[in-house]
RNA sequence: GGGGGCGUAGUAGAGUUGGUUACAACGCUGGCCUGUCACGCCGGAGGUCGCGGGUUCAAGUCCCGUCGCUCCCGCCA
């Protein structure tokens, strides 16, 4: 059987002028000039020009034709008589001799020639297959293709080996909520999809592989956000065997380097990417995932206004965690007086109690703490934070250190928004280093893991036995990119002693940890390697480096905010026999 | 579970301080057109302004409720 083409609608060029070729594909656009018909015909490879001439038997077929029908021609490659400089093709055309329709599309529920607006999702999600056609979601989707299929060769490159995990498993450890399968063979038991194959690669460095990578699927059964897909995400699953933090991150630096200069051509900013360490991230960005392309940082002046007469100061400097921290704006004392109302607002609405601000202007202090405050604690502010003439500072001011640093870092970001602060181009990584292995959980009145439990905690044994738990951190890492969370990571605890040790304060027995982890507690008991790893989220990458703010513009076949697949029509209803199979009976789920 | 925004032809949008027949675009449809390229030109159809209630002489517009979508918080490596 002949091939249905000879070429794609991409390819030919003057080079193919004289040949006879015969090409199929979607009618994209269509014109019909009365006594000529012009049909722009598409595939997967680009856009080629096929001209019918009135004389041909099929003319009145073809001109009826409409948008998006798969039509297959035959003809002549010809010069053109006016060249279209906005395709490749564009220098020919197809002089059709031969013309059948292969099936005929519908009229359609949005354009597929133009790129459709982002809004119209639902949509979109119910017809994806012709949402994928247009221009954009085509490029998106090629580019993911490409991108993952890179990373698999970089990687062995790098000298790491992929691995399959499994997808039906037990309930893991992870925070989230599994999505849940029921057994059949096991009435009343359960799989589990994995959150993450993190068990399983910490399983594989025991079983003596050193160098281990998946494009691992992982499910979560939690709420969409913007950048997040309910259900299910994949991730670069990375884990290495007798390896340091340091040398972990310069793996990844390398990695990631050179995955962000091939597939964009913004700059790496700084390289090697810094290390910042969680405390100092909060304390100065007010944020563990900072977007390190502006400044605006948070700078300590609780030692300056020590005579200041402002009560809400007073109060703070007293207050045992009680935040005072001033930003400096640029350029800030230009701005209107409605300006700092509408940050005064902005700053009431994210929780602050205000924000005091003064400004420097032609060498004259202003602003609403130009009353409580001396000349001297001006000048040592000055100094401080570098202040020059035409500039403003507004300060971060609560008792509470903690939720007063979340809102100063919203804060910065809406100051960066709101005045337009030049953002660096470029990729700005950091990692976030030395996070508390503990945290104090208000709720239960107890000490929680602060991450996952499988990290090791910094100084070992001797911290847990020696150390104030909640002043003990972990091995345990973000990797950060213009303000977005990539990933994180952490070296592994990988001793028993450490662990049970660790378990014990967070108040979980031996014999809890068996029953939870029982693989890995076990494997620990036969030589395991340290090891560590980290797990980039791939959908996120792709969306950084196509600059998009939504992740279901760049997965294929994404379920929409509720989790629901419009196209398949999931999750749905089924059948009481497959229910009595799997030994499940359903509550009275009215709705 | 909670909060904000949005909901107007098939699609994506405009619609003024509430005021006669709710707009223009793309698409669809009838006609004209032999060099277009998102062809062009002339005409036509297409709407219970998400749904329900209220205020008013009068509601797409204001208020309340509800549903849907979306963004955020909670949640989530």
């Amino acid at each position: 059987m002949t091939s249905l083409r000879s070429h794609t609608c991409g390819e030919l060029n003057a080079s193919a002028i004289g040949t006879h070729v015969r090409l199929m594909g979607f009618a994209h656009a269509v014109r019909n000039l009365g006594g000529l018909l012009f049909i722009d015909l598409r595939d997967h490879y680009g856009v080629t020009q096929v001209v019918i001439h009135p004389e041909q038997a099929f003319f009145a077929e073809a001109s009826t034709l409409r948008s998006e029908s798969v039509i297959a021609v035959r003809g002549e490659v010809r010069r053109r008589e006016s060249v279209n400089t906005k395709i490749p093709t564009g220098e020919i055309e197809v002089i059709c001799s031969e013309f059948r329709v292969e099936s005929t599309s519908e009229i359609l529920p949005f354009p597929v020639a133009h790129n459709p607006k982002e809004e119209s999702e639902d949509t979109r999600l119910k017809y994806r297959y012709l949402d994928l056609r247009t221009e954009k979601m085509h490029k998106n989707i090629i580019f993911r293709s490409k991108f993952i299929h890179y990373i698999r060769t970089k990687m062995v490159e790098l000298g790491f080996m992929e691995f399959q995990t499994p997808i039906l498993t037990s309930s893991s450890p992870e925070g989230a909520r599994d999505f849940l399968v029921p057994s059949r063979m096991h009435p009343g038991h359960f799989y589990a999809l994995p959150q993450a194959p993190q068990q399983f690669k910490q399983l594989l460095m025991c079983s003596g592989f050193d160098r281990y990578f998946q494009i691992a699927p992982c499910f979560r059964d939690e709420d969409a956000r913007a950048d997040r897909s309910p259900g299910e995400f994949y991730q670069l699953d990375i884990e290495m065997a007798f390896a340091t933090q340091e040398e972990i991150f310069t793996m990844i630096e390398k990695l990631m380097v050179d995955l962000f200069t091939r597939f964009s051509d913004r700059p790496i900013i700084k390289d090697p990417f810094p290390r910042i360490p969680y405390k100092t991230s909060l304390e100065t960005y007010g944020s563990d995932k900072p977007d390190l392309r502006f400044a605006l940082e948070m700078h300590d002046v609780r030692e300056i206004f020590t005579q200041t007469g402002f009560e809400i100061f007073q109060k703070t400097l007293q207050a045992p965690r009680g935040v005072l921290r001033a930003i400096r704006l640029p350029s800030g004392a230009a701005q209107s007086r409605k300006f700092f109302d509408d940050a005064q607002a902005q700053a009431r609405t994210f929780g602050l109690g205000g924000l005091p601000y003064l400004t420097l202007k032609d060498g004259e202090w202003k602003g609403s703490l130009i009353k409580q405050t001396t000349d001297t604690e001006r000048a040592l502010l000055s100094k401080k934070l570098n202040i020059e003439n035409g500039d403003a500072v507004v300060f971060i001011v609560g008792d509470d250190s903690r939720t007063c640093l979340t809102l100063g870092g919203k804060m910065r970001t809406w100051l960066a928004d709101t005045l337009k602060v030049e953002k660096q181009n470029g990729w700005a990584f950091c990692w976030i280093v030395d996070f508390p292995f503990y945290e104090w959980n208000e709720d239960d009145k107890k000490i929680d893991f602060c991450h996952n439990p499988f990290s090791m905690p910094q100084g070992g044994l001797e911290a847990l036995n020696a150390q104030d738990p909640l002043d003990i951190l972990a091995y345990q890492y973000d990797i950060v990119c213009n303000g977005v969370e990539l990933s994180s990571g952490a070296i592994r605890n990988h001793r028993r002693d450490v662990m049970k040790r660790a378990f014990d304060v967070a108040g979980y027995t031996e014999a809890e940890i068996e029953s939870r982890f029982p693989a890995l507690w076990n494997a620990f008991s036969f030589g395991p390697p340290p090891h560590g790893g980290i797990a980039p989220g791939i959908d996120r990458m792709i969306m950084l480096l196509l600059d998009e703010p939504n992740i279901r513009q760049v997965i294929a076949f994404p379920l929409n905010q509720k989790g629901q697949d419009l196209l398949m029509n999931a999750p749905s209803t089924v059948k009481e026999k497959q229910l009595a199979d799997v030994h499940i009976s359903l509550r009275n789920t009215s709705k």
